[in-house]
DNA sequence: CGAGTGAGCGGAA
DNA sequence: TTCCGCTCACTCG
């Protein structure tokens, strides 16, 4: 293959296949990121030439493959954490939330009736359907009043992740309709696209405990985070961090309610329902829509 | 640092 | 009731 055939052919790459690679690299820089390896390094390891890589980085999130390194270190999720800046100001700052809004996609959200819950989705009509996406395939499931379930899935993983939101609600009704699922993907993946005049319409389902802890989640703003334990006293139980976590874990609104933003009191990732390297992709990710503000 | 441990709490079976 | 988890603080080496 000659060089303009090179070009041509990473020009037209869909979205779609960007993420297998970030996650080659993502996977690479976890064990080693303590040498902070060079753009040529990584490179090299998946197998790219360093300006596919660079093309790449610019074109999966609008940033330099270095300020995604940095993105990506324990030090940088510690940073998000600790720097003192109360929350609030900092969403202000960001030109985002005030106090009446939830968080940075404007979301307006019901919970579940205790009925429909205890049903187990029984009556649901949930409409389904996987979309490109940048942290892989995802999976979209609507109902008539909003989106209510958001998964991801690595390559060949979609039966895998279909499976694991069905047993969520198994008494629904599943029908595969991509048109229906389709402006949910547009919308939730394009930061420019998150308007408050048009909120994102979106239905809770968990219990009390549960909605509770994913209404924390979503007053921390985009490329900040907070301690499983913060998050825990914010819900007027300081003793239920490990409770917050299985909670977080049980998010069926992966992403939407960024359950991404919750790491360890040291700022480690300690977990993530979908992988923990898709949770360094989108703590990157998103601290490159910040930088290119 | 790194590994091990027990308290602690909510949810599901 | 029993068991499990996207935790944490504390203990040793």
């Amino acid at each position: 293959m000659n060089l303009q055939t090179a070009i041509l052919q990473s020009e037209i790459t869909p979205r779609g296949s960007d993420y297998e690679i970030i996650r080659r690299v993502i996977e690479k820089i976890s064990l080693d990121y303590r040498d902070q390896p060079s753009l040529e390094d990584l490179a090299r390891d998946v197998g790219e030439h360093p300006a596919t890589l660079q093309k790449l980085f610019t074109r999966w999130a609008g940033l330099t493959p270095k300020a995604f390194l940095q993105a990506v270190t324990l030090d940088h999720a510690r940073r998000l954490l600790d720097d003192g800046m109360p929350l609030l100001e900092a969403a202000m700052e960001l030109g985002m939330s005030g106090p009446g809004r939830l968080h940075d996609l404007f979301v307006t959200h019901e919970a579940i009736s205790p009925g429909e819950y205890k049903s187990r989705g029984a009556g649901l009509e949930i409409r389904y359907g996987f979309h490109v996406s940048p942290f892989g395939s995802a999976l979209i499931m609507a109902t008539e009043r909003g989106l209510a379930g958001l998964a991801f899935a690595d390559e060949g993983g979609e039966a895998e992740a279909f499976a694991d939101m069905s047993r969520r609600w198994p008494a629904a009704t599943y029908v595969e309709d991509m048109s229906a699922t389709a402006p949910y993907t547009q919308r939730i993946f394009d930061p420019s696209r998150w308007k408050a005049e048009k909120p994102l319409r979106v239905v809770l389902i968990g219990t009390d405990f549960q909605v509770q802890v994913w209404q924390a989640l979503m007053k921390i703003p985009l490329g900040r985070a907070k301690a499983y334990s913060d998050i825990a006293r914010e819900v007027g139980k300081p003793k239920a961090s490990r409770a917050v976590g299985a909670a977080i874990g049980a998010n069926p609104l992966s992403f939407v309610v960024p359950c991404h933003r919750a790491v360890g009191k040291s700022g480690a990732l300690t977990g993530y329902h979908w992988g923990l390297t898709r949770k360094r992709a989108m703590l990157g990710w998103e601290a490159a829509q910040l930088e290119r503000g």
